[in-house]
DNA sequence: ATTAGCACTATTCATTAATGAGTGCTAATA
DNA sequence: TATTAGCACTCATTAATGAATAGTGCTAAT
């Protein structure tokens, strides 16, 4: 059988072409065999894997113009080639339907709907323990955003003379708690009028304009006629207070270091710093929020330098209402993307879903 | 100079006597100085960088004792000795005088009393972070039991019709929320009844008592005259129920990779299921609450087999009251126990220290 | 009891050679 | 003109060898 070629702008000068349909095939067919084998593939190897029929020295051919273009390299002049992050950054963008979960993995991953009805961030480690358990690589996700949210509910507590207990609960159906210290003993009372002002004037805001609402409420000066506004909204500025950093749980990251790609190469070091300070992880799984579906990055294109040999597929979850946070997982460039991307967008949905369930709008 | 040997029981049979004065010292001067070099010492290294004068020949024959003894092995024939568990127990035994705190230590723990008034969580976060920053191993903490800790204030918040948000405040400081879903749709007034009954019921009694109190409260049938008990009953039996396990954090397990120790011998797949499985790690926690001051569980004496090659170092944390949870260092047993072990007892004392300054009693 | 001396052993390191997987190029072929 | 067979060449990997080294154990002398 011969495979007709439809060369598309196949002009003259071989490094700048573009991929025919022919070499695209082989570029597929080294890229997979690469990710299963972890080993440079040679023309021989591919020869016999690939669908069709093509001699050795022609795949030659096409290989060398590949490497040409920069979708393969050599690690040295007589061994195999290796793609490159171009490469698997066409290959991504050329899976164009996405696998169906297999049952297999559906069924690993249900144990996340099970535990609802528990904190959200029980949620969270749950299916980002699990993924990690499916995908053998590190795993992270963000917890909710604060900002975003809307307050479902806010409660104040007295604990002792100088300090009040804040309890926001969000539509998401997150808990956060907080102390502040006070100067003023007030009575529980006194807190308990604050408290039904406060989810009066402000529930279902989202957090950020609440704390806008509170500047302005300050800088106007109608609170000054009223004791109890003077103080709900003073109370309230302190309870509103960001003060928690987002928040990120990784699960799995011993399991990279079993992978044969890190084991080999010394970039251990690397993967630790990338761990150690996790604003750069943090950074992309936030950048995963802005925008719909599954986020792949690739190596090299990670603006962080640590992470250049790795890749990171991140998909956001959200309630009925909102973006929350992102979950995702970290490995070799080299990894089975296929069912990574798939893996990652079931597990996103599922604890989508199980959130929504428990958010109280 | 000579060194008199006052032999305590030192019978004649080799392989059974116990360790003279000098044979302690120069067993001693090889622990350290494979917990320095990591290397197997040789009898002419000894014979140097022991404090006096003694030659190789002499030191071969102490040695060849030791070894006898199971304090010492050697990887073959040819290689200098190196400890065994046996030799590392005997040293930390022998460790009477516990060294100072180096300053510096103390000043890189100092942020851990800085986050005060934050969620008990965030300090033992820090904590062991800091201890893992410090000690270049990977560190584990364990969260507050619940069980032991007393009550300080329970509140009931409607959520839902169906859902009631609890939340816990014990007298160590620590906030626990949890959704309860109840059947009959309580009014809020109704609901802030039952808070005041439990809390005044309650407060100061430890969540053991309270859920064996309540138990009782069950049993007998007071409450059947009495519809708001009945129902303050039912509630409060969902909300003491307790369905958070103890929580670990773990931080620097990467570290362990950079140690040669593991980093040789292939043990790593024994250290990642050890992580996996946090059960092992946890009970050894447990464990050391039950007794004051720092323990430690050199290598095969650890129950669980994937630590075998580790040693334990850990010791609880308190407040004025309760002892609350543990912390700890997980290293290769040839760590350097002396630091290890004042840093990991310094560590516990200012998480002490911070956790009780915020307690409620 | 201690030590010097010496034979012995096992690791480590560098060198060498053989093997083999894979390429690039050229000439033959369909 | 596209494909293929054939061959020379390259480089990593492996095994084998031998020299150097670090260490011990034993014995005889001090």
């Amino acid at each position: 059988m011969k495979i007709k070629v439809k060369g598309i702008e196949n002009q003259g000068a071989r490094g700048k072409m573009n991929l025919n349909e022919r070499s695209m095939i082989v570029l597929q067919s080294i890229i997979e065999n690469y990710i299963k084998n972890s080993e440079p593939v040679g023309s021989r190897t591919l020869s016999k894997s690939i669908g069709f029929k093509l001699s050795p020295a022609t795949i030659r051919n096409i290989m060398s113009d590949l490497a040409e273009s920069d979708y393969l390299i050599q690690t040295h002049t007589s061994a195999g080639r290796v793609p490159t992050d171009k490469a698997y950054r066409f290959y991504v963008d050329s899976l164009s339907k996405k696998p169906a979960v297999p049952e297999q993995i559906k069924q690993k991953l249900s144990p996340v709907s099970d535990v609802q009805g528990t904190p959200v961030e029980y949620i969270l480690s749950k299916a980002v323990h699990l993924l990690a358990e499916l995908t053998k690589f590190a795993c992270v996700v963000s917890t909710p955003k604060q900002s975003v949210s809307r307050l479902q509910r806010i409660e104040l507590i007295k604990i002792s003379e100088d300090r009040i207990l804040v309890i926001l609960v969000t539509k998401a159906g997150v808990v956060r708690d907080k102390i502040i210290f006070v100067k003023e003993n007030h009575s529980q009372e006194f807190l308990s009028s604050v408290t039904s002002f406060l989810n009066e004037e402000f529930k279902n805001h989202s957090m950020q304009e609440i704390r806008e609402g509170i500047h302005q409420s300050i800088v106007s000066d109608r609170h000054r006629y009223h004791d109890l506004l003077a103080h709900a909204v003073r109370l309230g500025k302190k309870a509103f207070e960001l003060n928690q950093p987002g928040e990120m749980f990784i699960e799995g990251q011993m399991n990279l270091l079993l992978d044969s790609h890190f084991h080999e190469q010394s970039s251990v070091k690397s993967l630790i710093d990338a761990f150690e300070q996790k604003t750069a992880i943090m950074k992309i799984l936030d950048e995963s929020m802005k925008n719909k579906g599954v986020h792949i990055h690739i190596g090299i294109e990670n603006d962080y330098e640590h992470l250049h040999k790795c890749s990171l597929i991140t998909a956001s979850y959200r309630n009925k209402q909102n973006v929350l946070g992102s979950i995702g997982v970290v490995g070799p460039t080299s990894m089975d993307y296929k069912r990574i991307i798939s893996t990652v967008e079931y597990t996103a949905k599922m604890l989508s879903k199980t959130i929504s369930e428990q958010s109280y709008d």
